[in-house]
Parts: C-alpha cells; structure tokens; sequence
DNA sequence: CTAAAAACAGACTACTGAGTATGTTTTTCC
DNA sequence: GGAAAAACATACTCAGTAGTCTGTTTTTAG
C-alpha cells in the first residue's frame, strides 16, 4: 500500500512533478529534471528504471495524495450529502496543497497514451488507473447512497461522478500558488466549490 | 474572423486533431498525421509553417466550434438561468459532437508550453488564448446576470465560471464516440450536466 | 494551349533526448 | 578499518523527428 520511499527518491519525485508540470510531460526531458535537482541523470536512472516509469511514480502519488486525505473525514455514518462536503473540501485543499502532482495527472488523463509500450509500463498505467478508479469510488459511493434515499435526483451516475469530480480539479486549471494571497484564497476556493458540488446534486 | 480555409487545410486539421488526441500533442509527429492521411509531410508544411501553428490552428478551431454554437443560442432577453442552461446544453452537444479538438485543448491548456517559442508562436497562442477567454465570457456575463439579479447567491466568479465550465467538459475526459449508443446517449449527457451546471448555481 | 503558380512528394540534414555502460564517491555493515 | 553495496557522475550511442531543399505533378489564368 504505502511503500517507503527513501527521502533522495521523494526529492526526485517532487522535482519531476513540478517539471512535467511547467513544461509538459512530454517536453520536459531527464536532463531537465536532473538540472532542476542540481545532479545529473545518473541519480534519476538509479532510482527509476524509465521515464514513463517516473511519470507513473509521479502519478501514482498524486492518486494516493487525495486518497488519504479524503478517506480520512468519509464517513459512511453521516448523512451522504454532509459527507461529500467534507469530502469535496478536503479534496480541493488536498489538491491546492500537492498542485504539481495533479496538474500532471490532467495532463496525461486525456487518454493519449505513446508510443513506447513495453509491458512494465503499461502494467504501472494500469495501476495508476486502478487507483485513480478506487479514489472515484468513493465519491461515487457517496452519490450512489444520496440517491439511494432520495436526497439526490437520479442521473446517469457516471455522467455525475466525472463531472463533480472535474468540477472539484479545477483549480488545476488556473491557480498559481506562488501569486497571491495564501491560505484564505485557498479556503475560499474549497467552501466555494464544495457549496457549489453539493447543490449540482440536487435538483 | 471566420477564416475562409480551403477544403484540403481543412481535412489536414482534423487528421492533426485526431493524431494530437489519440497520440498527445507531443508524441505526434507530423509524420504521423501526413501518414493517416496517406500523404507526405511535403503537404502538411506547404500549408503550415511549423508544427506549433497547426497545434495553434487546431485549438483555434476548437475554441470558434464552440463560440459559434453557443452564441447562437444565447440571448440576453432571456432570464440568465434559461439562457445558461441552453449555453450548456449547445456547448456540451458541440463539444460531443468536434470531441477530438476539444481533447487536444484540454490536453494543453494546463500551463505546460514548449521550449520552442519563437515569436510567431508566441502570437498565435496567445490569439489562443484571447479567443478562449472570450468564449469563457460569454458565461461570465450570464452568471454575473444572475449573481446582480438575487438569482444565484454571491461567489468568487473567477472560481465559478471555471468550475462550472470545467464540468460542462467532463465528457472529453471519458466519452468514446465510437463505443456505444450514439444520439441519444448524447443528449442524456447534454442534459444531466446542463442541468447539474445550473443546479450548482444555486444555493 | 501555355506559362506560372499552387500543391504536393521524396530525400536529406541537424539536433534533441532516452537509455546505457562504466567509472567514482559515499555509505553501510560486520 | 575494510569489503561490499548503494548512490551517484560522466561520456557515449542511437533512434526518432522537426524542418529544409529540390524535384514533380496538378491546377489555374490569360
């Protein structure tokens, strides 16, 4: 589940994170990175054994990012719609927190896959899709016990799960951490986009 | 405005769009586009001067497919609600029905820009960008309507239109035209986020 | 019908960037 | 303290690709 990861691969990763986000996973190149940590691409090659491995890596912990920060305030015993808005907050200020990491994964979620495809990398793709589906499942779970009790009306529960979720990653979009106002920004993008999650599911 | 483009720089932008959504901006190479439509790159670079102007052309075209759509349904004599849920329902139907442009402006619109910026491309994306911010008015001032109405309570407009907007997109994320019902499917989608969208306006 | 321009094809160049192979330093562990 | 392993650095190879240049076909215009 949470693998230990050695504080040099952690830094890599961090590094690689906020590369592939300013200049595009495809653009940004080992050097690039390796330049941004002050070393070269002997210490990246170390640690991961391919790029695209390293882009799952980054991937993978963006997943697990969101992952435990919400399964933390879930609670199947509160009432669905109280839930998924302490769910979508800590969502969202999850995501502000961790930005580089998520701006990766919307980049590479359009479903463009390369052509490099050698079977390790499309088993770490798989993965990463695997876990991106366990996170939205537990949204979808929540919707799905609303709806259940009448407290949603009923919708395809796809079209409603992708787009709440995406609706809750936009800031992915446009907030620029270092411009501006901190914290308080950040609380109000998360009360705004919770509010505004919460009623899409009503009527 | 409506550049008047002939039919064979036409049938080149929708090769390019299908390579750049199927194969990511980045990994696609001319090649690949001059491939699928069993010619050579000698045609593609008669018409476009380098690679990044026909990204540009492409996302250009997504951005005025949709303009077009929605500005021919809106209408201010109408209550901003109404006239947001048709914009919503026009944009989500345009963006099913050009998916593969609408893919590749997703696909680059995360802040990520290439190395390779001499001055020519640096004016054509931010045309690009003038052109989107301008369709994203066009939701802006509906909801501002309805926020200086009482209609929709008070928040962030910068977080709302993205919000709002960003769920109406939903689709490009997982939609497959090929599998699966066709129409009406179309329509079920058109439906639940126009109404969603609308419904998170609320309180 | 013919000259000129447009619309391509095909071969070539130059460069970037992923991956490798080997050497060097640092840490670990007995 | 000394061997072994981990953690890097450096120099190199090689495939893929953007862009160019020249030649060839097709269309247009007078």
């Amino acid at each position: 589940m949470l693998e230990q990861i050695s504080a040099s691969k952690s830094e890599i990763l961090d590094a690689a994170a906020h590369c592939f986000m300013t200049m595009g996973a495809d653009s940004a190149s080992i050097d690039d990175i390796a330049a941004s940590l002050g070393s070269t691409k002997g210490r990246i090659y170390h640690h991961f054994p391919s790029k695209g491995a390293l882009l799952a890596a980054v991937q993978l912990r963006a997943a697990r990012f969101t992952y435990q920060a919400v399964s933390a305030v879930a609670d199947d015993a509160l009432p669905p719609q109280l839930c998924l808005e302490r769910m979508a907050r800590a969502h969202v200020m999850e995501v502000l927190r961790s930005l580089p990491y998520h701006k990766v994964i919307l980049q590479t979620y359009t479903g463009a896959r390369a052509k490099t495809s050698n079977a390790f990398e499309l088993g770490m793709q798989a993965q990463v899709r695997a876990e991106h589906r366990q996170y939205a499942e537990l949204f979808r779970d929540q919707i799905a016990r609303g709806i259940e009790a009448d407290i949603f009306p009923e919708r395809n529960l796809t079209v409603t799960v992708a787009g709440l979720m995406l609706m809750l990653n936009s800031p992915v979009f446009w907030y620029q951490p270092d411009r501006g106002a901190g914290q308080e920004f950040r609380h109000t993008i998360a009360d705004d986009l919770a509010e505004m999650a919460l009623a899409s599911l009503r009527t």
